[in-house]
DNA sequence: CGGCTGCTACGGCCACGGCCGTAGCGTCGC
DNA sequence: GCGACGCTACGGCCGTGGCCGTAGCAGCCG
């Protein structure tokens, strides 16, 4: 049953800034160990274990014990949209504009959303693959175009979700909390974000959200989608 | 910039049990007094007055005053995304699966979620669109077909979001937090919604999110879309 | 103009909850 | 088996914040 209550409890799981720490360290999906997440909310072990068990018990986190480590990652794909859907919220300034976003430019340039690439690079490749006339790109949905959903297949990446009898594929907009445009999210962008690990065009960085985009990465988004990046690294 | 703390801000202002009662009293998409959603929320008028004004100030909540009444409403869908998502995850039981929802009947036959309709009704129009071959429904997005639109268009159901160039339009599907299926949200939610309450076969009960469905509404809903709701009410 | 209403500002009370101390349990390595 | 490590359980301290008391201000009404 939702009540007022859950609603509330959920939201003040959320509300504390040490827990809000953490599951912003989670929102790359990785699963990080307790440990790790202590120190990504600046509290001590103990604090973070009494986090973490509420948490858990909230289902907003999942737990994996390997030997004497607790893997913790995020409750599933609806924990994350909840997170993006405050994020973006907490980023709207309330009476006027003013800088949002990351100042970190890693953070700006190419951060992941859960399983999908946002920032520069996520909307950049939006606009370019709307551009090409690969996708078709609404307020509330995207299509990807026969001719995209064949360039994109040649390029490995397939999304397995066709609308329509593998006619048509739909893919998922989602506004960015720090460019204010919108990116693909969805499985069209999460099969984006894998063929470029894959590829080794971007790769995790160690403790961050962010992505590095390698050489090759910032030639292959140049010359295959025409996405320039601006300064390298 | 977002940070950690403005995101646990947010999260904090939602976790507090009167103001969650409010936002969520405000989720139809109505302006309340302060005084109602006092009531509403079971606390004095001071104290809501204290909450209300943080939530302004954070621009969960727009105010409008008008004569000695201030009336509060959402800040914006994003603020009514945001709520959702965190209702579906308040929702969602962490162990085992348990009775979920409202147990209120009409709270479960057609609440409305801030411009659109939900619950028994709404899902039952969203199935209704894709038997009828009006809309096609995927997991990321829908598509209105062009004999969906010519239909629809027909009832007086018009969405402005054309994906290309007036030929497709899609749709937002979104799952529904008390029947866990997909119901239709976006404009074309909200058209629905609005075309409803126009023709008179739904109208706004005082005090709840629960839309009542009138004897006209029942067939019409039976007769053109082919949705049963069992029991009058 | 005076009484009434809707709302806001301030102050004090109180409790919930975050924090880290120490202590205890399970796991890995030697 | 022993020590080190990762994590959790419990207890006490303390600050933040919700709550309503009273008081004050703006707008309708007779």
């Amino acid at each position: 049953m939702v009540t007022t209550s859950s609603l509330a409890a959920v939201a003040a799981l959320v509300g504390d800034p040490a827990r809000a720490a953490m599951l912003q360290a989670l929102m790359d999906g990785r699963a990080l160990t307790a440990g790790e997440l202590a120190a990504a909310a600046g509290v001590a072990p103990q604090t973070a274990s009494g986090h973490l068990g509420r948490l858990a018990e909230a289902g907003l986190v999942a737990v994996t014990r390997q030997g004497r480590h607790r893997y913790h990652r995020l409750g599933g794909e609806r924990v994350a949209r909840m997170l993006e859907g405050l994020m973006l919220v907490a980023s709207a300034p309330a009476p006027v504009s003013q800088r949002t976003g990351p100042r970190d430019e890693a953070l700006r340039l190419a951060p992941t959303c859960y399983d999908h690439i946002a920032g520069r690079l996520g909307v950049g490749l939006a606009d370019a693959l709307a551009a090409r006339g690969w996708v078709v790109m609404g307020e509330e949905a995207g299509l990807v175009t026969p001719e995209g959903g064949a360039a994109l297949a040649g390029l490995g990446i397939v999304v397995d979700d066709p609308v329509r009898g593998g006619r048509v594929q739909a893919c998922r907009p989602r506004l960015d909390w720090s460019e204010r445009r919108p990116h693909l999210a969805g499985r069209l962008g999460a099969a984006l974000c894998r063929q470029g690990l894959d590829q080794g065009w971007v790769r995790r960085r160690e403790g961050s959200r962010a992505l590095a985009v390698s050489p090759e990465g910032h030639r292959a988004y140049r010359e295959i989608f025409g996405v320039s990046l601006g300064v390298a690294g």
